[in-house]
DNA sequence: CGATGATCCGAGAGCGCTCTCACGGCGCCG
DNA sequence: CGGCGCCGTGAGAGCGCTCTCGGATCATCG
């Protein structure tokens, strides 16, 4: 039934075509330096063998797999509470297909996990690897490099500081955050509140240093931290209005938070935007264009950073054969965000 | 600097070990028929040089990859929407992991990328594959067939009926709409509508199937067509309270659907439950929980489900040398669900 | 004590491919 | 018209591993 019929093999197709091995090979590999009639013979001879190259002789010898590694290292389930990494996935796949490249997934779980990723990259499995990290104290950067695998990184990495060679993809958090918070200012609150992200994340961390750039002498009080989910944002906007009930604006650092937030204030009879304006962070669709008032936020082209990923890290193994000193390594990119205005501010 | 040093090979670890490469070999891969001390040794030098086995090389005679692909056949950006897939990744990954196989990720985006897919399924670059095919024109399905990978669907695909060997996984669709229904008839509702989702999805079938299990004669006006989003459910419940404004319950498809119907109740001023009484389906939390009011609805096991098919998959691939006759090739599996109620209805 | 297995190990072939290298044929220049 | 160089092709080595098969070793039994 399922007898996997023995695929014909490149020796095959020479026979076929009545050529050499390697003229065959040649031929498959593009086709560079041989003439015209036999490249013709041997392509009639792979169309009617329906041969397909065995990739694990192939590799063998180029030593190359065309196939780069993914690695999300998010131990909460809060990964799958958004579609932030589904969308990043779809942009890095698109541009990894369009170049040939297979994409392997490796999901982490915990610290034990840690170890078989880093083996794996180790193994050389892969030519590369895209990975998300981020925890500030993930020991799994640290594995990753010490591999000697090429890598870049889905967010800015929290040591990425003083290593150089580091690359990664990343928002403009922070400018972001100032973008929304003038936007209040410029509505004329003068009160505004922060509920942060965990603050061992960048992102999170940016985020506040964007809204401390604007309310540079802020009341401590007016900020608040959290951990980017809905039932977080709830905790948060009551303990703000216990703070400070006279409390005019709230920048949440992302839009789960901002809509937990929006049902506490709610609750509490205040309205939005008329007594208190909101402004999110993520333009996650589904949350943001659904929420009662639909939410003002600060978007980020979440795709956009995979496909970015992505390509640099094509580039960067591109050119691993040419001398690294004249094009200079790709460097980390920070990608701007918008301002996306709707009602609740 | 990333300079590759050039990494141990099984010969150089028999050398250190002072034992040939079969044997070194022989331990590698599990060290049955070799004589303690021996194995002890080849440990050590495994361990000394941080040797790491060439899967390319392995491969390339075993005919084993000890990789799965996973594709993801879905166009529209309702993917990512909601952590469907993610869930199910994370199950897929989990059981993968666990039986040391890699998890190749195939997302596609269009007719030209079912080609592409095709010719790497067929291309025996992996051992076996994972589908999800939601729609029933989809060619993907029989492309797969005719590659000859072993597969297993996630989700009864819309033409597993006539062939046998078509291995899938799914929730109990049905029955779960069966018990939504009939709590919403315990309550004391008569006038029940039902929001689908396209009905070119076995899913969507399958619940609308189980609705008029029940509501034998249900008046086909309370029953309207939808898209398993947000907006198509408001779309859907004005559709309905136009229809038959003296509905007294609704039964959707899905929790996004079941968020956008309580908006426009709530919208109408409809009071739920105590008006309209309204379920959803699949449980998805962050919408279910956090919606106004919390939503009841039928939950099904999507990790669950993500690890089985990986499950009935490497059990099929580990049989494969095994006599297909005796054991006989797994058969699908239906999850049950179970109907979570909060307070909608 | 010799014969007979059973057990453990090593030699070597070969998986399907790429790539170097040598060779034959051709055009060109002197 | 002979020699030089270049281009297109084929022969063959070798990538790192598994696995078969034969030989060596040792225990066991007649």
């Amino acid at each position: 039934m399922t007898d996997t019929a023995p695929r014909p093999t490149l020796e095959a197709v020479a026979a076929r075509a009545g050529v050499s091995r390697a003229t065959a090979s040649r031929v498959v590999n593009g086709g560079d330096g041989v003439r015209e009639p036999l490249v013709a013979r041997v392509r009639r001879a792979v169309e009617e063998l329906g041969y397909v190259p065995n990739q694990a002789a192939r590799s063998l010898v180029t030593r190359r797999h065309d196939a780069v590694a993914v690695v999300i290292a998010e131990p909460e389930t809060r990964v799958f509470a958004d579609p932030f990494f589904a969308l990043q996935l779809r942009g890095i796949s698109k541009e990894l297909t369009a170049h040939d490249n297979q994409l392997v997934l490796l999901l982490t779980e915990g610290r034990d996990d840690h170890a078989r990723v880093g083996r794996y990259l180790a193994g050389g499995h892969v030519d590369g690897a895209l990975v998300f990290s981020l925890h500030l104290d993930d020991p799994l950067p640290g594995l990753i490099q010490h591999a000697g695998v090429p890598t870049v990184f889905g967010g800015r990495p929290g040591w990425s500081d003083g290593r150089s060679g580091v690359v990664y993809v990343d928002s403009d958090n922070r400018g972001g955050a100032r973008e929304a918070v003038r936007h209040l200012v410029g509505l004329g609150r003068t009160r505004i509140a922060h509920i942060t992200g965990p603050l061992d994340q960048t992102s999170a961390a940016d985020r506040l240093d964007g809204f401390r750039d604007v309310m540079v002498d802020a009341d401590p009080r007016l900020i608040v931290e959290s951990d980017f989910t809905p039932a977080g944002g709830e905790r948060a906007m009551r303990e703000l209005l216990e703070r400070r009930p006279d409390l005019d604006a709230v920048f949440a650092a992302n839009d789960l938070t901002a809509a937990g937030a929006l049902r506490v204030l709610r609750e509490r009879g205040r309205r939005v935007p008329e007594d208190v304006a909101v402004i999110g962070f993520d333009d996650m669709l589904p949350v943001a264009e659904q929420s009662d008032p639909p939410l003002t936020t600060v978007r980020q082209d979440i795709e956009e950073m995979g496909r970015l990923m992505a390509r640099l890290l094509l580039r960067r193994l591109g050119s691993r054969s040419t001398d690294q000193g004249v094009a200079g390594a790709p460097s980390s990119v920070v990608l701007p965000t918008t301002l996306v205005r709707r009602a609740s501010a």
